[in-house]
DNA sequence: ATGCTTTTGGTACTTTCGTATGAGTCGAGA
DNA sequence: TCTCGACTCATACGAAAGTACCAAAAGCAT
């Protein structure tokens, strides 16, 4: 809300430093109308543009993996490779397979992720992490 | 791509325009300069806020389920209920408590959901399900 | 070099999940 | 009424998943 009063305050000062400059230049003749057209059409063109953006930009749901969560879970390079492949529906033995290790290696690694998300089965980790935006 | 050459067609038009108009009102001084100016920032305004809206409707997400996937499918009322419970981490017995029935119960539709979905295991129907934007 | 964390891997055991099969109940519709 | 689909439930078995505990190797920072 009161990024909005800013917003509105700056776009009326604009608007009284165009006409100032116009009235001026106008009458001075020293700079060309067409100029001072271009100026403010692209003036309010990106204000157009920048106001609805955030507009647009506050409902839609940030696809983007939130890296302060991810921090804050203290989830090592490998468990967080697991926990990416357990939310593609992958087995212990597919995901083993993929990363060159054995089965009991990714148990491991899924038993940390699970302590670490809070979650008692690998289902329950893909939606904690999706609450998180860790995926 | 036509879209854009249109838009940009029209925008050069009204640019042209508005030339006409301004230098010829200036001219005969029968039209204040203000209102000229007031006119460009509006117009151009709106055009910025048009111009984004298109670009990022684009790339954002559906969030509602797709119904055709969804009917496609052939799920019952009651499966679907399971799917719904299992993208939500619930284990055969919660999701058996919560729909107060047995978890062989929960089984055998967890069974058909998987066979419908062409799903090996219930992390794998999560993902196809998000995928096929049922849930 | 010496801790420290990460990664790796194993064994043994429990729990959960998934399949197969069969069967009873119930409501909607031919 | 008879049929069909949806829902229910059980048993038995096998396959994954998960836990607990241990331990070695590797990487990396002081």
């Amino acid at each position: 809300m009161k990024k909005t009063i800013l917003v509105f305050a700056a776009l009326i000062l604009a608007l009284l430093v165009l006409f100032q400059l116009s009235t001026y230049s106008v009458v001075s003749g020293n700079l060309n109308i067409e100029i001072i057209i271009v100026v403010i059409a692209l003036v309010f063109f990106f204000i157009g543009m920048y106001l609805n953006k955030k507009r647009s930009q506050q409902p839609s749901v940030s696809t983007e993996i939130n890296q302060k969560n991810l921090q804050n879970l203290d989830l090592s390079k490998r468990e967080y490779e697991v926990l990416q492949a357990i939310a593609l529906g992958f087995s212990n033995k597919e995901i083993a397979d993929q990363l060159f290790v054995s089965e009991s290696t990714i148990k491991t690694h899924v038993s940390s992720v699970l302590t670490k998300l809070n979650a008692k089965r690998r289902t329950q980790a893909i939606q904690i992490a999706k609450e998180l935006q860790i995926l």
